[in-house]
DNA sequence: CGGATTGTTGAGGATACTCAAGTTAGGTGG
DNA sequence: CCACCTAACTTGAGTATCCTCAACAATCCG
């Protein structure tokens, strides 16, 4: 039989915020953790919604590809997060793929148990409410900016939200402390990798960046900003 | 002091599924009815979100300023949706403009009665919950179509979703039952009123819709679906 | 019957995509 | 430890889509 997991795991988290310590013992009852290694996957788009998680530890990305066969990426999860949601979707197949993009610890609860653990716990629910609210929020965040704003100006924002979502302070600026391909901005901010590699070697001349084989630093997050607000000064 | 407002107005809507009546009626105890004649506007983005409301007639549409004074059109609001409820995404103010594009009438709720209601009432939060699932699928669904579609695909999807949500039989065709422009459409699909026209044009001339002064009719659903998909067949 | 809003259509041009060829970095196995 | 192989990235050239600018036409409303 697994061993129980422990309360301190999960007490800090803002989704289990205002919660008995007996409420937290019962949520933990059900639910199972599990470690993903980088590059495995936690669900995959399409296959049947029997679990939901909360990440512990790690970086996934969850995506998905269109019928053509373009892939996109839906968003970055952090840990802390709650993801793998269908239930609340209304739908019974998981929308995306959830890849670890490095080594990843996850709990899981069976999705049956969504609808109870919600109403045992109504703080839970007003917590899990907050979570789709923030994430309606960005997803009309990203609708605004796909459509009035040019691809330099996307990535500058998608660059910024990563740093802020993903940042580790370093001593030249702010690094994105997981592996991210040109290819992987371009998938969040519906543009190629062509481009994305333009645009970034031009920031780079400029010492606006670090960039590197999956790599970025952001070195000047000020003229980013500028540049995401379509002010695109002297950086040349 | 206002007349009281009758339960049979709302238990049929989806939001108030599994409501007692006795629920129903501590539900409306503090809903205000009113009245917006088109073109008038519910609540202005930026402004105090004091409250939050159901539509029960007519049709509005919420829409976006940017910075640089660019429109987008977030989403339209149909009879039984609930909208405003920025308290929901963390925000004191309201993102967004809502617009009677027709008569409409609303039912609204002190902005601070939300919490209470939710927790008095779990079947309502559970449905509250789905509503903001549905919109982010939505949003989603949006995003996929403006990283990887060209203009007349996401043309074609927005006029389809239209007719989903607002459409009425007519003998030749669907019809969208609210008056709704060339500007609205490219505002809903991130491009602009002059391709949104040179599109509908040829459409027209092809006898898949009949356009007209903000008027829209949906005369070969099938032909726009298979464009929807890519597939650009025979329509010449 | 005017004025205003909405819509049409054309010409020109810019952004960013596609296609193509090559380079660099990193990991793997001998 | 070096050679190789692959994945990630770079860079160039040509071009398509769609935007901008512009002028005009149609429709609605008072």
């Amino acid at each position: 039989m697994p061993s129980p997991i422990d309360r301190s795991l999960i007490s800090s988290l803002p989704l289990f915020a205002a919660m008995s310590a007996a409420s937290l013992d019962d949520v933990l009852k059900t639910a199972t953790s599990r470690r993903y290694p980088a590059g495995t996957s936690v669900f995959e788009q399409g296959q049947l919604a029997d679990q939901f998680f909360v990440l512990l530890f790690g970086r996934l990305r969850v995506t998905q590809v269109t019928s053509e066969g373009q892939q996109l990426t839906i968003r970055m999860v952090n840990p802390g997060d709650l993801f793998g949601i269908a239930k609340a979707l209304r739908r019974t197949d998981y929308p995306g793929t959830a890849t670890a993009v490095t080594e990843s610890v996850a709990l899981s609860w069976p999705m049956a148990e969504w609808s109870g653990l919600l109403e045992r716990h109504p703080a839970l629910a007003v917590n899990a409410m907050q979570t789709m609210g923030s994430r309606l929020l960005e997803a009309q965040t990203r609708l605004r900016e796909l459509s009035t704003e040019e691809v330099e100006r996307r990535v500058a924002h998608a660059v910024l939200r990563l740093a802020n979502q993903a940042g580790s302070k370093e001593k030249n600026g702010v690094r994105i402390d997981f592996p991210i391909s040109k290819q992987d901005i371009a998938e969040m901010t519906g543009t190629t990798l062509h481009t994305v590699s333009r645009i970034l070697t031009a920031w780079e001349a400029a010492g606006l960046i670090e960039g590197g084989r999956q790599k970025l630093l952001i070195v000047d997050a000020h003229q980013l900003l500028l540049i995401g607000d379509g002010l695109k000064p002297g950086y040349l």
